[in-house]
DNA sequence: GCGACAG
DNA sequence: ATCTTGTCGC
């Protein structure tokens, strides 16, 4: 899929780039999903040790077959072109996951991204820059929290609650996707909403406590990692 | 001033 | 993110 718009100037300075997400911020669409979904793709980034070269990778699985199966996968290596500072992540990730998605034969109806969506300092994660230039609906699913208040969900697989921003309203979820397992932190990035979200992380993480795209996407990253580091 | 801080 | 050992449990 792809080829993808340019959002804002390249090489922005983390002042610029913080002001890029507020300007952005704007242009998010956090309806419910209208089509069909049926193929969703997981999103990951590794990094070398000396973080001096990243693998990004995406697969596509078919969320319409209660197996989930697989349908298309592609990845792409490079090199950081922007530093790792909380709440400027977006820019770090976005091109490498732009340039594996754009490797992809197949069109994608549904992302989910391993990072925040709107539940960020300035309401724009990465989910939200994500979905934003892919102009598809973008899922955050991150693993740890980063910002709102919240409560602990019920230890059942299913249970949630909500995430509250300063103004006390809702910003995503807590989801408990496995019985006694660590939740996870939910929050739509763009052209979804917060139940949606949460619903299709419920259901995408049936035997794990990450969505099965993700899990996938993470393990396509290491291979590819896993190859770079052999020959050499 | 101090702690928190996605990957 | 990555590094890094053992340990608990299915």
């Amino acid at each position: 899929m792809g080829p993808f718009p340019t959002l804002h100037p390249p090489d922005p300075s983390p002042e610029e780039a913080a002001a890029i997400q507020t300007r952005l911020r704007a242009s998010l669409r956090l309806e419910r999903p209208v089509g069909a979904i049926r193929r969703v793709a997981g999103c990951d980034v590794a990094y070398d040790e000396d973080e001096r070269r990243l693998f990004a990778a995406v697969v596509v699985i078919d969320a319409a077959d209660p197996e989930l199966p697989t349908l298309e996968e592609a990845s792409v290596v490079g090199e950081p072109a922007f530093l790792y500072v909380p709440g400027l992540f977006s820019f770090r990730e976005v091109p490498p996951i732009l340039a594996a998605l754009e490797r992809l034969a197949g069109d994608v109806d549904l992302l989910i991204a391993d990072g925040h969506g709107i539940c960020h300092p300035r309401g724009f994660g990465l989910a939200c820059h994500l979905g934003l230039a892919a102009d598809r609906p973008t899922i955050g699913c991150a693993k740890t929290h980063l910002v709102g208040a919240w409560d602990e969900p019920a230890p059942t697989r299913g249970a949630a609650s909500p995430i509250v921003g300063p103004d006390g309203d809702e910003l995503g979820r807590v989801v408990r996707t496995r019985d006694g397992v660590r939740p996870v932190f939910v929050s739509p990035g763009h052209l979804i909403d917060i139940e949606s979200s949460a619903d299709w992380v419920v259901r995408l993480a049936a035997r794990f406590r990450l969505p099965e795209p993700i899990r996938r996407a993470d393990a396509r990253c290491r291979e590819d990692q896993r190859r770079a580091r052999g020959s050499r």
